[in-house]
DNA sequence: TATAATACATAAATATCTTATGCATAAAAT
DNA sequence: ATTTTATGCATAAGATATTTATGTATTATA
């Protein structure tokens, strides 16, 4: 997903948060939603994409549910309980990494400056 | 680097960051002041930094200078001028990263309650 | 009627990091 | 006194995640 070496292990969390908000979501709709609430910044390629639904179902973190819409075929994806526990402790991870990011860039640029 | 995935292509912003802000460094110093600045949290290890300052250096970001402190050498790495550019880019970078991230988990948990 | 969008999938190559190991000096603890 | 911990560098094997490339098929749009 896009360029930057950042988004480097945020796929799982990402997919497990939207799916704790919308309850459940195919492959395909994930990625329109990661566009979309990214402003078209952050686009899951599905070479990442569908691995990793597929390693987050065998975890039991996911059940899967194919329907079909129309002719095409379509694999719904949901948070077990298990996964919903695991989503809760990556969000945390998250907001943890974040925090101990903005400690690291949000220093003085000249901390002989400060008093 | 810890357990945490999510740090996953964090380190050469954090390296650079720090150079940005310290003027030069050595190896063991950067794992010291990360380690400082998250509370113990974030914990480098050497198999990551080095080959990471070697990768900078010779793409050319950082330059290096050999001292010796009593016995022991040190290595001290500091910014070149791409380096302090490419600095700017990647903390802009990290920015939108983390903008992102909070857009796709900051939205509410269940949406359908919104008005 | 060709192209883009929708919808899935996998395999090879690449990149990053962990874990393990190695060497050596200096300080602290037993 | 001597073992352990801290300081300081390094690399190599293995694990893991992602990119890039490719494949198949249906539906909508230009």
């Amino acid at each position: 997903m896009k360029n930057s070496q950042l988004y480097k292990g945020s796929l799982t969390t990402i997919i497990m948060k939207l799916l704790e908000e919308n309850g459940r979501m195919y492959g395909y709709e994930i990625t329109q939603k990661v566009k979309a609430l990214t402003n078209g910044e952050l686009n899951i390629t599905e070479g990442a994409l569908y691995p990793a639904l597929h390693k987050l179902e065998g975890e039991g973190f996911l059940d899967v549910e194919v329907e079909k819409a129309g002719n095409r075929l379509r694999k719904y994806y949901k948070l077990t309980e298990n996964g919903q526990k695991e989503t809760v402790n990556r969000l945390a991870e998250l907001e943890e990494f974040i925090k101990n990011m903005q400690s690291l860039v949000n220093s003085k640029i000249n901390p002989e400056v400060q008093f």
